[in-house]
DNA sequence: CTATTAGTCTACTTTATGGTAGTATTTAAA
DNA sequence: TTTAAATACTACCATAAAGTAGACTAATAG
């Protein structure tokens, strides 16, 4: 299991947001306090506004922000924005159809570990990743 | 999550020389029986074979049969033989360290599906898998 | 000897991902 | 109204990994 480096980019850079979210903040100030490919990140900013998790301003002053309040983003909304498949819903033998009638060898097995999976991706927002305290973005 | 497809491919061709244990099978009855590309098939059971997990006998009458016995084959040791990374063991943000003393933002979320996985990884073996019954392969 | 079967080596194709470049457009401060 | 700061859009390129196929070699039972 894991998240694409888009995936990674993406908490991070929300996350960041959150944490900084007295102003806005240009693609360039993410690009250096993060370390991350600027023109990379013009892109991904740029999906993040058109699927809502984000706002943009232009211009002088311009920058980018959280459009909604932290504790209404969650993990699988930004999985979704990006496009990333959930992949933990698909059967794991990678058949296509596969359900509790017809479940593939692996089903029984998968099923908890998925459902684990699943209530994080969830339950889990911005808002409650940060209450961590300053951990490494 | 998910498995690489050779590893699906390794899984269900080892549950199958378990289920048909009573005799050895050829890298082509492998290929016709579960439809997996024959080239790729022999490439992968090779590997299997140098990793302990199939013996083969070349020649007429030769083929393909468990090394151990089933109850002896877990999960995480067929992804070890087939060389897949143990994803669910990186960060989930992908720093490179990232452990309880000095976490990622989402350390402590991650770590329940992780153990979750692991378990299952680590218990499950080709035997348990069979008892299921008559499962697809 | 010969048919059968695994093993090796090599090279191609496909797919996913990560990253780059260039140009156009918008905005607000000066 | 000018202009610099910043985003928007579009297309392309690089790379690695995964998957596939072919041709040749080696072993073995009968």
């Amino acid at each position: 299991m894991h998240f694409s480096k888009t995936t990674e980019y993406a908490i991070r850079v929300l996350s960041y947001l959150h944490r900084h979210n007295e102003t806005s903040h240009s693609v360039n100030v993410l690009h250096q306090e993060l370390g991350l490919p600027y023109k990379y990140l013009t892109k991904m900013m740029t999906e993040l506004v058109k699927k809502g998790l984000v706002t943009a301003s232009r211009g002088r002053e311009g920058g980018l922000s959280l459009a909604k309040s932290a504790d209404q983003i969650r993990l699988c909304d930004i999985l979704e924005a990006i496009g990333e498949p959930l992949e933990y819903e698909r059967c794991i033998l990678g058949f296509e159809k596969c359900d509790a009638s017809n479940p593939c060898a692996l089903h029984d097995q998968w099923a908890p570990p998925k459902a684990m999976i699943e209530e994080m991706l969830t339950t889990t927002t911005l808002d409650s990743l940060i209450h961590n305290k300053e951990t490494k973005l």
